[in-house]
DNA sequence: GAATGATATGATACAACATATCATTTTAAA
DNA sequence: TTTAAAATGATATGTTGTATCATATCATTC
């Protein structure tokens, strides 16, 4: 089973397991994400999702499914570039705590990293000694990818 | 002299020296970020500068002085929210190598912090092991300043 | 100080990203 | 099979940002 149909598999399974669904519409949604292999705007989903499945999408359902899977933890948003991104980790059974994403400016590819603990909780000093509280750790770094350098 | 009129004061000194002219405008847009203390969108500040000086300046023109105080560094542009924020360094001679941002989610007031050399390498190192190659290392994240906590 | 070119700003239109709201369809359960 | 809930469609509009052409202001040279 490919890597892609095994994510699907994996996602179906984690829905029905927190009861909700993954109607055919949201699997094609994820399917699109994990097959185009990189981070991609809504509106480039409405297209995508044209190409791909022939129907056309409207724009407001493709924000209420990508906030669904949002919701499920199987896409991210990426807020630095307003692109949605599928989970890196569909397919791994721990859940990941800290999400780092290193988007490459290039190709839009995204690769998922996880910075280790305690370089995080150094992070995580200098921001209380500026006498703020980090909320949510997720980092976007501009990057290049290896093919894009 | 205030905090406010020293900065402005010491970016007009800044242009000169750059051959570039800190109009009367961009000076009113810059102030304007510098009196809010605050990250404000375009079109918060097209409201601000109508409120504070009684005419207002056309979205296009925000757009074209904030891109101009970018170039001359003397405000930032955080890709996360789509705000903008005056730099917190424009009094200092020293140029500031690496910019990370705190930004409180509730009130926008936002800190310029610097991280660590050793943790920006750390980081920079689990990046290296990716594959990627780190760009820009603008880190922008999401607080809660001491007064909203 | 008038002519000229460069820089800055205004005006208009539109592209890209996102949400509000009401209508319709599909699904699950009684 | 009726009914309520969930999901999706359709339409309008809000928000962020850029393209482009017109006009105004400034700086220099004659």
């Amino acid at each position: 089973m490919s890597n892609v149909q095994a994510s699907i598999k994996q996602a179906d399974q984690h829905c029905r397991e927190h009861g909700v669904r993954l109607t055919d519409k949201r699997k094609q949604v994820l399917l699109s994400l994990l097959q185009s292999e990189k981070a991609m705007s809504a509106y480039e989903l409405v297209d995508y999702y044209k190409a791909e499945f022939g129907e056309s999408m409207p724009p407001m359902s493709v924000y209420r499914i990508l906030d669904f899977l949002q919701e499920e933890h199987l896409v991210h948003k990426l807020n630095s570039t307003n692109k949605y991104v599928s989970c890196s980790h569909i397919t791994c059974d721990h859940d990941h705590e800290i999400t780092q994403f290193l988007i490459c400016g290039e190709c839009q590819s995204v690769k998922e990293i996880n910075i280790n603990k305690s370089t995080i909780e150094a992070l995580q000093n200098n921001i209380e000694e500026a006498g703020f509280h980090l909320v949510s750790p997720q980092l976007e770094m501009n990057c290049l990818c290896e093919n894009c350098i």
